[in-house]
DNA sequence: CTGAAAGCGCTTACAG
DNA sequence: CTGAAAGCGCTTACAG
């Protein structure tokens, strides 16, 4: 025969309840569940069988009020659909959830508004501390003298404030473009057509300088640079290559400071009949996925994002949980990747 | 002269402060926050004034504790890595969010372990509801007859579970995979390779039925078709590829049913020396941002990810907010896009 | 090692 | 339209 479970009660088991049904306090029941500190085994066991026995669950709004904090870090991206952000996403993911934390991940598409009200959170203590992958400070983050409240566990990668004292982790971007650049060199190019990032964000100088410091002052005489901005996007890299196929004279190689825009570019070059790299060298930077597996594959500088999201989150982690208050600013090396994009500079 | 500022007090301001500041009560202050109801305009421009003043910002892990609820809804994404979930999660985060709710993002990496630990959010007050980009269902929303909790505000989309009574949303798998079918027969294709995504997925059974359902009886006799099992992301395709080109004859159409898949096949395929379409025609699914960005750009079929993304999360907050208890099951259709991929099958 | 009790900052019937 | 007051479910000094 069947036995019939009993209706069980609609409203889930309070801490209350279990310490009625162990015969403790709720002081004790906290105890046992959360800090291990001084309970003794028999009470703890007593504790355990009546949480079984209810199949209590927490109510983590209630100990996150308490405890006021959310055990929640916020990670604003700028762009959820570049992939180069993903792994630096599921890496600083795993590091938290490792250290008993949630991530809430904010896109915003960005947007200064966007950060601004999300990095609000923080504020609302619904996060108890961000990794902005950002160059702008969020107008909600800033105390009476315009610079980062130091009360805010705020951790900054990949894009960076123009601020000292910030905590962060981001690439050598200055030297990842040296290589690149002295690679280009080597294969003989000297007409360059250069897709770069938005002009607000502060990478481009950096991957900028970096390029032109591989010029020895031979080649300086001559080369020819072009520049054209885009977003880092996919799209905007095709929108540039066309207009690099509209201008007079096609240069030898189109370096892009994002792996996607130079995806773009090579599709365009494609469509328009061109070799890559037999007419045209393509360059990236970023190494995402899609650049192994680009037709061909694609030449770039490999960032180290697994590192760079472990790292910063550990970083937040620190800082979370006051075990430092260092403000490390840790830089990172990028390594060149030699694919089938780029090549000898046609004649 | 500089007027240097008086130092701030060091606590947050609460609602306690706003209330006496304005000379009203708590319950007011409450009140002109959040339901205009019957607050006089003189009252609520004290109350606001007081707010300001303070530079108020409402507590709001006690609001969600003291209302039960904390306004996150969970989104469970297998791969946070695939493109394809990129767009449902921009666009369900933006309806979500133009509510007034926040977004949690758990990437669950198709691992029923962490889909499991991650729902337990519900269980916690921590989400007030999940949108689940899976076939599993988790075992932390199961109630005692082994069906999902009715109690619980969850929506499936994309990958189903195959359970009845569940909301739901997701793409006419079987139609599309028709769609394709026929088109690939249209041009004169009969030894076929399928690379499909793991076993576990629904999703294969509907699209395989689709495909196989487009050939006529006579066309049956004919075809051949081989099978190869991937995860769906980029690597397994190239996996399947290189098996494909092992073996004796090559298909002259490859399908595969995700287009990350497609994109690892296309290139094996040009590493290879083989021409797409030319020698081997390929098609994938999904319409990625890739797909149209690929060389040769990739015939597909397009999911509406967009309206995906946004009609589930509406039906999630129809069911968090109790508008609604029908649990719709919504059925969308998708469209074949024909690019460069795929061309006559060769002699 | 354990318990009695205060209190976190809100919202919401209830009463007026 | 507004206020006094209870109470949400926890955790944590404090005391023993």
């Amino acid at each position: 025969m069947e036995v019939v479970p009993a209706m069980p009660d609609k409203k889930p088991a309070t801490i209350v309840r279990v310490s009625e049904a162990a015969g403790v306090s709720t002081a004790t029941v906290s105890r046992v569940l959360h800090k291990s500190d001084r309970v003794s085994a028999e009470t703890r066991d007593k504790v355990m069988a009546a949480v079984h026995k209810l199949g209590y669950q927490p109510d983590l709004l209630a100990r996150q009020f308490r405890m006021r904090r959310s055990f929640t870090l916020l990670i604003t991206v700028p762009d959820i659909t570049n992939p180069f952000y993903s792994e630096i996403i599921r890496s600083a993911e795993r590091t938290a959830s490792q250290a008993g934390y949630k991530v809430v991940l904010g896109d915003t598409e960005s947007d200064p508004e966007k950060e601004d009200f999300l990095t609000q959170m923080l504020r609302t203590k619904q996060a108890d501390g961000v990794l902005h992958l950002s160059s702008n400070l969020p107008k909600s983050l800033i105390d009476m003298d315009g610079k980062l409240d130091s009360d805010i566990a705020f951790v900054n990668a990949c894009e960076l404030i123009n601020q000292p004292g910030i905590a962060s982790v981001s690439l050598d971007n200055f030297n990842g473009s040296k290589q690149m650049a002295e690679h280009l060199l080597s294969l003989g190019h000297s007409e360059f057509a250069l897709i770069i990032g938005p002009r607000s964000s502060p990478l481009n100088h950096a991957r900028l300088d970096g390029f032109h410091a591989a010029f020895t002052n031979v080649a300086k005489g001559r080369r020819s640079v072009k520049t054209i901005e885009g977003d880092f996007g996919i799209e905007s890299g095709a929108i540039a290559a066309r207009k690099i196929l509209a201008s007079q004279s096609l240069p030898t190689a189109i370096y892009c400071l994002s792996d996607e825009m130079a995806l773009g570019v090579i599709h365009v070059l494609h469509e328009a009949g061109i070799d890559v790299p037999g007419q045209i060298s393509v360059a990236g930077f970023d190494n995402t996925t899609y650049a192994a597996y680009s037709v061909p594959p694609l030449t770039t500088i490999a960032q180290p994002t697994w590192k760079i999201g472990e790292t910063a989150m550990k970083m937040l982690l620190d800082l979370v949980e006051q075990r430092d208050r260092k403000r490390d600013q840790i830089v990172l090396g990028g390594e060149l990747i030699i694919r089938q994009s780029t090549g000898p500079a046609r004649a």
